[in-house]
RNA sequence: UGGGGUAUAGCCAAGUGGUAAGGCAGCGGGUUUUGAUCCCGCCAUUCGUUGGUUCGAGUCCAGCUACCCCAGCCA
């Protein structure tokens, strides 16, 4: 019984096991089908999550096919970013890397099957006139002069497509289906288009290329694709999918089934406006971590078992919907809760000078580097008679709820001792600037003995051996829910990133690139790669839950 | 009266004629040397809406409404 309440179930899992039980399929092929034009975003990770996971949970197989059949858009740099992304997110694909254009000659040979069934010719109306004939959404279309050509002729213009002896623009190859459809893409679709362009993968070999709807529906059925998921924007597209497929002597049969694509709240995911964000340098690069792609999120430090585990929480359907950004919050906080060692930062430095420990006197104290994890053993921190604590961690005046650090009262320092406030010395506008402290040296690892309560506790680092980092605060890239109809300028949040100099504990100079690390009472962090030596640079991945910041 | 889709809580999402799972968020309380974690409890008399069928409807039927997608030689 509790084994199958975890076990996500979907519309797509239920077709999946009735084609098993009634003998359509004895097997589950699936594949991930991403068009090498952009870097991959968490939009993909939902549909590389559902087809490689379905792929492992029903013992079948995933192939990974890049749809390169637009060569001017796309390059060879793509491949191999989305290749990085497939592996880094946990996943393998089915045998070598499949591209469509391995499929360029079969392709050739099933267009000239249709044209010898009568059912494609090659048209040399212009575009202009072709979008004036394809009638409107309410209109039916008007059939081209050129669609009763005969089946030899075509044969023949179509090799001369091939051949190069058309100029691009001048025809293509159209399917021969209704004019009439309600469904736009069944108004005689354009298959083959001539584009004298370099091909990343078949170089100069071609100067016509197949469409997306004529080229998808083939590659499925050569890899045997038994369940080729896509999402709802495709649901027309469905008509044309099975109707080439039904047309050709296609060597299997495979299915579309369309599901939601992710939305999140906060976030664009539009291939246009992501690069418009990289282009108008609203952000450093594809891979800054406020970018939703795979790349920002690896750099941001979120681990690929936090997006696995948040694909499965928001589930497949074929509703709209609008995730929100806890959600994904949510996912790397319980990874990392269990898996990140922890360690001290103060953030915004105030120092405290505790006035009766000794000058001069470093002691290291032993931290445990997770609390309800023994086996990630301890570190020693240098504690001394200068420390740093957070600014906003000291009052001069506070009421009892404020467990923290007040002029005249105790707090405890995390894994040090019990300090006491003094006074203060403050600056010409009246703030704060060095707290004066005494220190209760019976303390340390035990409450005072007196049976006095100290309710709060706080973290702090050396003054001395503590070092010096930049750390970089990151918010939501955008001010508004939806910032999808709205202009970039507009929508764009101008405090999505905050730079702070920080005193981290000396530990954290061995630190690895990418690996996260909790700073107590702050967030997860992890080192960014653009650290340099001694100069260190962290990004905070996400904060830690804040009850009490949201209560005020 | 173009067609294709979708409506269950603030956000996701189960539910497949037998009396509304779960997660996120939120709200109480307990534990705590992280205001974290953890633990307990609360959070839809009702499923877009109006009718109908039925002993019984979120599930079946009919009408209505709202929202999304389609008129690239993009995918």
């Amino acid at each position: 019984m509790a084994e199958t309440e975890n076990r996500p179930t979907n519309f797509v899992r239920q077709i999946i096991d009735k084609d098993l039980q009634d003998g359509t399929h004895d097997h589950v092929q699936t594949r991930f089908p991403p068009e090498p034009n952009g870097y991959l975003h968490i939009g993909h990770a939902k549909s590389i999550c559902l087809n490689f996971g379905l792929a492992e949970d029903y013992q079948g197989a995933c192939n990974l096919r890049f749809d390169d059949t637009n060569p001017e858009k796309e390059d060879i740099d793509y491949v191999n970013s989305i290749k990085e992304d497939v592996n880094w997110l946990g996943f393998t694909w089915h045998e070598d890397v499949r591209y469509s254009s391995n499929y360029f000659p079969k392709l050739y040979e099933f267009a000239h099957e249709l044209i010898t069934k009568g059912l494609a010719y090659v048209d040399f109306s212009s575009q202009e006139e072709m979008r004036e004939m394809r009638g409107t959404l309410t209109q039916p279309g008007k059939n081209s002069p050129y669609r009763d050509t005969t089946p030899e002729e075509n044969t023949t213009l179509f090799e001369k497509m091939k051949a190069g002896e058309f100029k691009e623009g001048e025809c293509c190859l159209r399917a021969k289906i209704d004019m009439s459809s309600s469904f736009m893409c069944m108004r005689d679709p354009v298959i083959y288009r001539i584009k004298f362009a370099h091909h990343h993968q078949t170089g100069d070999e071609w100067c016509i290329y197949p469409m997306y709807d004529f080229t998808h529906c083939i590659s499925d059925a050569i890899e045997g694709i038994t369940h080729s998921l896509c999402t709802l924007e495709f649901q027309d597209n469905r008509r044309l999918y099975d109707w080439v497929i039904e047309n050709i002597s296609a060597p299997a049969v495979p299915r579309q089934y369309e599901f939601s694509r992710l939305n999140l709240a906060y976030t664009v995911l539009s291939k246009r406006k992501l690069i418009q964000l990289v282009e108008e340098n609203y952000v450093a690069g594809w891979d800054d971590p406020r970018m939703p792609t795979v790349a920002g999120l690896r750099r941001r430090g979120y681990t690929p078992a936090s997006i696995r585990e948040f694909c499965q929480r928001i589930g497949v359907t074929k509703m709209d919907n609008v995730i929100e950004v806890s959600n994904l919050e949510g996912c790397i906080r319980d990874d990392l809760n269990v898996n990140a060692n922890r360690a001290m930062a103060v953030l915004n430095p105030i120092k405290v000078i505790i006035e009766n420990y000794p000058e001069g006197q470093v002691e290291q104290l032993s931290a445990a580097n997770h609390p309800n994890d023994e086996s990630k053993g301890t570190r020693n921190i240098p504690f001394s008679r200068e420390v740093y604590i957070e600014k906003e961690d000291f009052r001069v005046e506070a009421n009892k709820k404020f467990k923290r650090l007040v002029l005249g009262k105790e707090v405890r320092l995390r894994n040090a001792y019990v300090i006491k406030a003094e006074r203060v010395d403050t600056d010409e506008q009246g703030e704060v600037t060095t707290i004066y402290c005494t220190y209760d040296s019976e303390t340390l690892g035990c409450d005072p003995a007196d049976g006095r309560k100290v309710k709060g506790v706080i973290h702090w680092v050396s003054a001395a051996e503590g070092i010096e980092a930049e750390v970089r605060l990151y918010d939501r890239l955008f001010k508004v829910e939806n910032p999808n109809g709205v202009e970039l300028s507009e929508a764009i949040n101008p405090d999505s990133l905050e730079v702070v100099n920080a005193i981290v504990e000396p530990n954290l100079a061995n630190a690895e690139v990418g690996v996260a690390v909790q700073f107590e009472r702050t967030g997860y962090f992890c080192k960014d790669p653009d650290s340099e030596g001694d100069n260190l640079v962290f990004n905070r991945t996400v904060g830690l839950r804040d009850t009490w910041a949201n209560a005020n």
